[in-house]
RNA sequence: AGGCGCGUAGCUCAGGGGGAGAGCGCUUGCUUGACACGCAAGAGGUCGGCGGUUCAAGACCGCCCGCGCCUACCA
């Protein structure tokens, strides 16, 4: 028996058939010359390895729906796409599908390696910049950049060497963070730490002229005391005071090691009070090394393996002999068992420590010492804390501003070398000529081509390869084969995108960007670092405002990963419920200030409500032929108390959706939408033109009711399209006489303040209230639906009787009532059920008592209610306080609210006697 | 350890000095001339706890409890 399914909205073939549109018609390019003003975004470049992911999907859905907006409002909108070239995560990819040819990075060399990765991006590369498009993602495709194409090579090239000739670039041999297995350096912020239930050894070091008495150091890395170099005691600690100064023997080695006062290293209430001190692997040892001048025993290469060769440790040969080789884990099981068994390994506690892991393989990172190239970042974190504190560029939320100091304040030197092949080739040059000896420059392979750079070798620092050695014009110049960080080019990227070092046009026009939309994981990767390379080479913030948006989360508030399982694809569900639907519910749940969980029924409840829309077009479609003239003004037509209120409700909306909007409220402006849409057009309007149209309503206002749910839809589509832009582009498309290529080319509606109408808001507001109250009473007594009524409403005054009298042929069909009388001396009808809409009583007569009971039942609650508000309000007007300090209209409101609820009480009473008395 | 954020309906969450709100879910009725991806009616709340400011606190302040995240040189 059930109706055939036919009008339901499918997204499928539209999406793809407006994004091919836009393409082909470059609707999204943006010319630069332009008299409008400007508004540009530059992309958080996603990795070029990278699927899009639910993160993406949020950060991009937000920047389109700013651009889209921002257009509209008539801006030049700038949208520059791009992706970065993410060193690591390009590398490990390209290398595994090397290994799975066989083939070891090493023996293909370097430039074959290099344009092996190059061949991959152009092949492979593409895949997040398709997802892009999918999401409907209005970039200006024409501009796209990749963070290692010629330009931008440019630019990093030229900030290197400026930096270096200022100082603000050092190479020096430090201990930095090495990942052993992706064979680089790593800077601070790459290392992610995790607590670790691990173990904490307390190990016995004998005091060397007294071996009897021992210093006891604990330590989570048992392993590393080999390379132990002194011991630290605090030099106000009585229990340790004779003994700085001393020497203690140091267990497995044939060494002994001074003991050393140092205040800042040791912590009197930590432990014995004794630490040891392994300035090669410890981060806070290196600094108390370099306080005491104490020498640096490195145990393990780069691999994170025991190194082959410690001559400087002075190992027991037979340690050294079984541990030569071993990874660190199986090291420190062998030394462990070692200090055991002669009777230095005191006791092992459980521990809680955090350990630091790789962020882009989850390895535990080895702190290494090795020469590497630092940026200074302090002379240009200043500028860039100031910019923020004197609000030329404001986060927002603006409590985000907090992380941002907290780093900026505490920032150290910015390790950006890394030990790839993959990436911008520092632009620095070494004289072999200049090195006969050697000594700086060590050939690591045969063909002489590789070389270890050490620790004092000279840089020659250019943008492009010297002829000479500037030294000596020597011809044998080796290049450093480190590369830099990725985020060293992605700082550069709202000015290195609009073509800088040039001094192009666009950087003219659209720098400073407008916003940076971002996720506060990043903030200081990237937000602070374009900053500091904003200030510092535009001489201006890069962005005058930053978005920061919630992290999405699995519907347990899970972050999403892979390995658990849990994530929502965006392209699944774009292919299931639509890009729309998707962005609506992204923007729907981008509320500031929380993470937000998503799932997918929440995507199912958007798509329902594009569908509710995508319904209300197929309604007014059939209708449309009504209108002579589709493009009548407003001002042409008749327009009644429900038209003037539909005017009135799109002001306001209009004016909810933009103000969200400038406050990136974009939670805000889609509830209001979708409020708008579906509780007031739909639920309401397109119901009482139905109603006009079913009836014999006069023809001019069949006309002014198409009319306007054509304009209503209009002005919707307008403030929906920066949300949903596919099914707006479509249904855009489909109304009479609109025309024109793009949606995206309209402009974004302004509230038109002849078209406020206050009293229509009342007047109809009393209309629903009516009919809300008519259909309570149906419902309570169980009349069928389909069974007509009469409604009888007494009044209490002129005012009412005119409202009611305006609308009362809505009335009628809303309420399925084949007569509405109404009245101030109105005879009550008998047996009747009543309902109240404030003063005024809703009266539907009937012939059955049956269902009278359950009417009974609700108007006791309701007196319940009344009568507790009714106590609430007294009490606060006997307050004398309350009367004389509250302002006058407060105190007014209260008193009508007083009066309101005793007539209401007193009304509800009367209905209810008179029930009693039907039922008796 | 410090910092930030969050505790509001069964669930997910808006709101932010004077009316306790939404979506989903739930209950009941309905194939009603766009839509069952729907329509209509309804139930459901000590706004984490305690104290303070105020005529008035869910909101502002303090403390406490619980949860989450970030930072840190916790050997």
């Amino acid at each position: 028996m059930s109706r055939e399914k036919k009008t339901g909205y499918d997204p499928r073939g539209i999406e793809e058939r407006w994004a091919k549109a836009w393409e082909e018609a470059s609707a999204s390019h943006v010319d630069e010359s332009s008299p409008k003003p400007p508004y540009a975004i530059v992309i958080p470049p996603p990795n070029i390895t990278g699927f899009l992911h639910i993160g993406h999907a949020m950060n991009n859905t937000l920047q389109d729906i700013l651009i889209r907006w921002r257009r509209m409002q008539g801006y030049n909108a700038l949208w520059i796409p791009g992706t970065d070239h993410a060193g690591i995560a390009t590398q490990n990819v390209v290398e595994r599908q090397l290994r799975s040819e066989g083939i070891e990075r090493e023996t293909l060399g370097r430039d074959a390696f290099v344009a092996r990765v190059w061949k991959w991006k152009e092949e492979s590369g593409g895949t997040i910049i398709r997802q892009l498009k999918r999401l409907g993602a209005f970039c200006d495709w024409d501009r796209e950049c990749f963070t290692m194409d010629e330009p931008r090579q440019q630019a990093v090239r030229e900030v290197f060497v400026r930096l270096f000739h200022e100082g603000l670039i050092y190479r020096g041999e430090r201990l930095i963070n090495w990942c052993p297995r992706c064979r680089t350096a790593l800077s601070d912020i790459e290392v992610e730490h995790e607590e670790t239930q691990g173990l904490l050894y307390h190990i016995a070091y004998p005091l060397a002229d007294d071996p009897a008495t021992r210093l006891i150091v604990a330590t989570t890395r048992p392993e590393t005391m080999l390379g132990d170099t002194a011991v630290a005691v605090h030099p106000d600690d009585p229990r340790h005071a004779d003994q700085i100064g001393r020497r203690v023997m140091l267990p497995l080695t044939g060494r002994t090691i001074p003991v050393v006062g140092d205040p800042i290293l040791v912590d009197r209430e930590f432990g014995t009070g004794a630490v040891k001190i392994t300035p090669a692997h410890d981060f806070n040892d290196f600094e108390a090394g370099e306080r005491h001048n104490l020498p640096r025993i490195a145990l393990f290469d780069e691999t994170g393996r025991f190194a082959g060769s410690v001559p400087d440790a002075q190992i027991e040969p037979a340690l050294y002999r079984e541990i030569a080789g071993l990874e660190v884990e199986k090291a420190r099981e062998i030394v462990v068992r070692r200090l055991r068994d002669q009777g230095f390994l005191v006791q092992v506690d459980a521990h809680l420590h955090a350990v630091g892991k790789c962020y882009r393989c989850r390895t535990v990172v080895e702190p290494f010492l090795s020469p590497q190239w630092f940026v200074k970042v302090g002379p240009l974190a200043d500028p860039a804390i100031r910019a923020v504190e004197e609000g030329r560029t404001r986060f927002v939320p603006q409590h985000w501003e907090n992380t941002y100091f907290a780093w900026m304040r505490n920032i150290k030197d910015w390790c950006i070398s890394r030990q790839l092949w993959w990436g911008h080739q520092v632009p620095a040059w070494y004289c072999r000529q200049c090195d006969r000896d050697h000594l700086l420059l060590e050939m690591v392979s045969e063909d002489q081509q590789a070389h270890r750079i050490l620790r004092d070798a000279q840089p020659i620092v250019a943008t492009s390869p010297p002829d000479a050695c500037p030294r000596c014009g020597g011809q044998g110049l080796v290049r450093d084969p480190d590369v830099l960080d990725t985020w060293f080019s992605s700082a550069l990227w709202p000015f290195s995108t609009m073509g800088w070092p040039e001094q192009t046009e666009l950087l003219r026009r659209f720098y400073p960007t407008s916003t940076l939309v971002t996720s506060f994981d990043i903030i200081f990767f990237w937000v602070a670092r374009m900053m500091m390379m904003g200030l510092k080479f535009m001489n201006d913030v890069p962005f005058k405002e930053v978005y920061i948006h919630a992290l999405v989360r699995d519907a347990e508030g899970q972050k999403m990963s892979k390995s658990k399982g849990n994530v929502i694809d965006p392209l699944e569900i774009i292919d299931k419920h639509g890009a729309d639907a998707f962005r609506f519910t992204l923007a729907a749940l981008a509320a500031q200030g929380r993470d937000i969980r998503l799932s997918e029924e929440r995507i199912e409840g958007y798509r329902h409500f594009c569908n509710k829309l995508w319904n209300a077009h197929q309604f007014l479609t059939r209708y449309l032929p009504l209108l002579e003239d589709p493009l009548l003004p407003v001002s042409s037509l008749s327009l009644d108390l429900a038209d003037r209120w539909l005017l009135h409700r799109l002001n306001g909306l209009i004016e909810s959706v933009t103000w969200a909007l400038e406050e990136y409220r974009f939670n805000e402006a889609a509830s209001a939408l979708y409020q708008f849409v579906w509780h007031e057009y739909c639920d309401w309007y397109l119901e009482i033109v139905k109603s006009r149209l079913i009836s014999e309503s006069s023809r001019e206002l069949q006309q002014t009711g198409v009319a306007l749910l054509l304009l209503g839809l209009e002005t919707t589509l307008r403030l929906l399209h920066p949300f949903m832009p596919f099914m707006t582009e479509e249904i855009w498309a489909q109304l009479p006489g609109r025309g024109g290529i793009s949606l995206m080319l309209e402009h974004w509606p302004k509230a038109d303040p002849t078209r406020e109408a206050a009293d229509a808001e009342t007047a109809m507001g009393l209309m629903m209230e009516l009919t809300r109250a008519a259909r309570d009473l149906r419902s309570d007594l169980e009349i069928a639906p389909s069974k007509a009524i009469r409604l009888m409403l007494r009044t209490a005054s002129d005012n009412d009787d005119r409202t009611i009298e305006a609308v009362k042929s809505y009335l009628a069909a809303f309420t399925r009532a084949e007569q509405v009388t109404f009245g101030q001396h109105l005879d009550r009808p008998s047996p009747a059920a009543v309902g109240l809409v404030g003063d005024i009583e809703v009266h539907l007569p009937v012939d059955d008592l049956s269902a009278f009971t359950a009417r009974q039942q609700k108007l006791r609650r309701e007196l319940d209610k009344v009568g507790q508000e009714l106590t609430r309000v007294e009490k606060k007007l006997s307050n004398a306080d309350f009367v004389s300090k509250a302002p006058t209209e407060v105190v007014a409101k209260q008193r009508d609210e007083q009066a309101r609820l005793a007539d209401t009480r007193a009304k509800l009473l009367q209905h209810l006697e008179r029930i009693d008395q039907l039922l008796r």
